[in-house]
DNA sequence: CGAGTGTCTGCAATCGTTTGCAGAGAGTAA
DNA sequence: TTACTCTCTGCAAACGATTGCAGACACTCG
């Protein structure tokens, strides 16, 4: 095959010389903040010479000599958690939109390869993070902010407050599921919580333990397990757990709609019927969990919007390093479906006397 | 709040002063392939004080020099579309082990911003393209080779050949969607196909009607709509376009699972049960259609081996660009799921002779 | 006419690496 | 000793842009 060699490319000294200017002015020409350096005419005449020879600046030659790589990382743990994609996009598109690239990295949930990926970032020179992959005390993230690199958190914040971040109102988020279950009738409600490293995962506990209280719901000891992970497998573990101490709970409501499918998985492989003899709910309203069998009740978290926050918070960061920090708290609504239903007298089922009562 | 200022990076040169060398040497050491050119004794010394220094190699005065940034981009049509996110991950992966980074960028499925993202690639440098969201023809895809830009289609390739390409084997694939209705014993079969401009949907719209001509069935006319695009509302739409013509067949075969959802969503629309009186199946296997209802039978794809191979052949291609062009063609699987079963008579709703007969 | 003011453009250094070339030095052989 | 080879290291020129500084020039005003 025949490859026809391009000429390379034309750089800003060819620009100058065609135009019978210097290099310089041809920079200050193409760049708009230096742009009203140089007078009207010139700049419209070099801009057509650059237009003419299809100038595209060198954005390493220029990310060298500025510091900046109009280039952003983006962090997450699991792109195939389908809350990932939306976020990811819209945080890309919005990026784009104002002349940045995202460098996507995805951590598999190990702290090794976060730390790895990050380190890479760094060196790539990139202008700032947006980190979905945050646990709750992260040496990775406090270096980053340590260090002076703009960052924001999406999804998922860390304990110490002062990180820019993009999260969901995770308080409101539980308490709209619990108050759906109470208004269905249910009484004794299982809790399958995630991962307590994370901060949806003690968040979202914390809220459910609080409201419990403040609901005035018996404080049922053992209704409550905390998977080690935000995957189906981890949920239907830990409804398991559940059911070997308890059996006298009519629903089941889940940190995270992962978790709530396999909790569905766990209720199926004991032939208990979702939602007749036990509800279930999620978190995070997935695409596709509404054609599910049950449709699943969840939170549906605006998605679209936390990637488009998360890009806007560190745009803002970038170019205003020192503004106060924010924290954007979106509301989560809650759908019903079909896996959430009044509960059924079944005594004959369970009973309050299956063993280890508290 | 105190930003504590870092000390700026160091930098080869600073390795070189303190290891009392000059900077191209540090240069050789730290570089593989010219690694051996220093003794070593002195080269031990150099890694010990760049270790010491904690020295990072700015890839963007690299790449300036070099013309290699260790950088590649990724192009989507739909991120949030399932079958992505595994290949991208997994492409991702054995990139990053090579110590490439991978840019990301979704198109939502339009040329202007595909023609702008691959553009703005280009100009970042990037050392090669992985793209998924190709056009059978496209004019982008042909400046690429043209340019001499190391290239790889994954999972839709474009009509020219000799342009290196991961893809699905998709005459196998409708051929065992075909066969299993056929095993069921289905013989009025629709098809719901995608977007011709892809080669996906093209190459399977092709398959199934050559296969139907091998296995002997009738040439059906009207039985087969080709859908503007891979979403369910549009395979709603095919199927409501069939159905406004024909009402007499037993099965649809969608070239897609997103297609094969609207198609479930019109029969429900209509009262007709799946797979009950009508059966559906997929394309691709998407996570999560295991749990739909029904559990979609379809054609299980190899995402991770997409990307992962995706990614091998485009190293390989920056690595040698002389290599003769490879493209790989791996098989579908068919998994059977609810959405199938055997035909039943069904001559009190449907007919023959319900109008536009052929 | 000279000084002062303002606007525009050019000069040259710089960002951090890489790499062709040449030279230094050691070693070998005649 | 001289010439030659070989191995290692240093020199300096790129790569392509940005930017502080200063000079050129036109213009106004006294």
């Amino acid at each position: 095959m025949i490859v026809l060699m391009e000429p390379p490319p034309a750089n800003i000294k060819d620009v100058a010389s065609r135009a019978g200017v210097h290099p310089s002015t041809v920079s200050r020409v193409l760049n708009p903040a230096t742009r009203s350096m140089v007078s009207d005419h010139l700049a419209r005449k070099i801009l057509a010479v650059a237009e003419e020879l299809g100038y595209r600046r060198n954005p390493l030659a220029a990310g060298l000599r500025t510091q900046r790589t109009l280039t952003v990382g983006i962090v997450l743990p699991d792109l195939t958690n389908p809350v990932f994609p939306p976020i990811v996009r819209n945080a890309e598109h919005t990026l784009g939109a104002q002349g940045y690239s995202a460098i996507l990295a995805d951590t598999g949930n190990r702290r090794r390869r976060e730390r790895a990926v990050i380190e890479n970032m760094k060196t790539r020179r990139v202008d700032g993070l947006i980190v979905a992959a945050a646990r709750r005390k992260d040496p990775v993230v406090d270096d980053c902010v340590e260090m002076g690199i703009p960052l924001v958190l999406v999804n998922r914040t860390v304990d110490k407050h002062h990180v820019p971040a993009v999260i969901n109102d995770d308080e409101l988020g539980i308490e709209l599921a619990l108050k759906h279950l109470l208004d269905l009738g249910h009484r004794r409600i299982a809790y399958v919580g995630g991962p307590q490293n994370t901060s949806t995962g003690h968040t979202r506990y914390r809220s459910f333990v609080e409201l419990r209280k403040r609901f005035g719901l018996a404080p049922d000891r053992g209704l409550a397990v905390n998977a080690t992970d935000y995957k189906e497998a981890a949920g239907q573990d830990a409804l398991r757990r559940i059911l070997t101490r308890r059996r006298d709970f009519t629903a089941v409501l889940a940190a995270n709609d992962l978790l709530a499918l396999g909790c569905v998985d766990e209720l199926q492989a004991r032939g208990l019927a979702c939602p007749d003899e036990v509800s279930v709910t999620g978190y995070n309203d997935m695409p596709f969990v509404d054609r599910l069998d049950p449709p699943l009740t969840t939170l549906h978290i605006p998605r679209e919007e936390l990637g488009v926050q998360a890009a806007n918070l560190l745009l803002e960061r970038i170019r205003q390093p020192d503004m106060p920090i924010k924290q954007l708290r979106l509301e989560p609504r809650i759908v019903v479906r079909g896996s959430t239903a009044p509960p059924r007298l079944r005594r004959d089922r369970f009973g309050s006397s299956t063993g280890i009562a508290s």
